[in-house]
DNA sequence: TCCCTGCATCGATGGATATCGATCCAACGA
DNA sequence: TCGTTGGATCGATATCCATCGATGCAGGGA
């Protein structure tokens, strides 16, 4: 199962890092019509920061020194520790964090592209 | 049933309307800790762009000139009208959608003040 | 007074998901 | 090699929610 590759989302103009036809994605939204298959990839996004735990989960690892925290770090959001590991992992698979192993703990990060792309969607400028 | 009343978000500096002490909702994301109270309340807000139908709802009704539209001109998104009618309610409460009826019809709006506080609390500036 | 049209509401249903305890795996130290 | 600790995965369950057809209700003709 290999269901946890996180959401396609480049537009970080990085590089050349396996640049497929992936849309800039996320135009903001009031640039007319929105496909079926780019409202699809918005929606895991904003899904993601629908829930209250994984709201405050993501609120502490941002408010951390350079957007990291460990995961021993932020667990007392009053859920058991395996709801904490579910929600890290939707959070992840959004494509918000990302995660790495340090020796015996693992540290979850901001990933700030990302982030960034979210909120330019809900820049309506004007309007 | 009066649960229809909007997801309460002041923070538009409008005036004296009726100030309870419904903190400026919503901070940064970046600002450390977060009550369970504001996390619910933003939690909703996110939620509701966090369905691909509603997604396009919302971008079909910002696309459009003033950033309203009426029901009949964006019902067009694959699904049935009670469904179309349920997500526009769910957008409605979550603070995100006025909705006013003039005559027959009636005219979905953007809120552009609660729009814009989702944008600012994913404004993680450089973090 | 009907009838038609535009939306909202109701009730049912199938699928998603938040949550938990139990368990597993990796890293480390004794 | 064993035991301990941090974290992920599994399997079960209760709740939520997106969707639909049927129905109700308001406005505007005829």
């Amino acid at each position: 199962m290999s269901n946890t590759r996180p959401v396609e989302l480049p537009l970080l103009p990085s590089g050349d890092t396996d640049q497929r036809d992936t849309v800039p994605c996320c135009p903001p939204l009031t640039s007319g019509e929105l496909s079926r298959a780019d409202a699809e990839r918005m929606a895991v996004m904003f899904k993601a920061l629908g829930d209250p735990v994984r709201l405050r989960l993501f609120s502490k690892i941002a408010a951390h020194p350079g957007g990291e925290a460990c995961v021993c770090d932020i667990q007392d959001v009053g859920v058991s520790q395996p709801t904490v590991s579910h929600h890290l992992k939707k959070l992840r698979e959004a494509g918000l964090l990302t995660s790495e192993r340090r020796g015996t703990w693992v540290y979850y990060a901001v990933a700030p592209s990302v982030v960034a792309a979210m909120a330019a969607m809900l820049d309506l400028r004007d309007a």
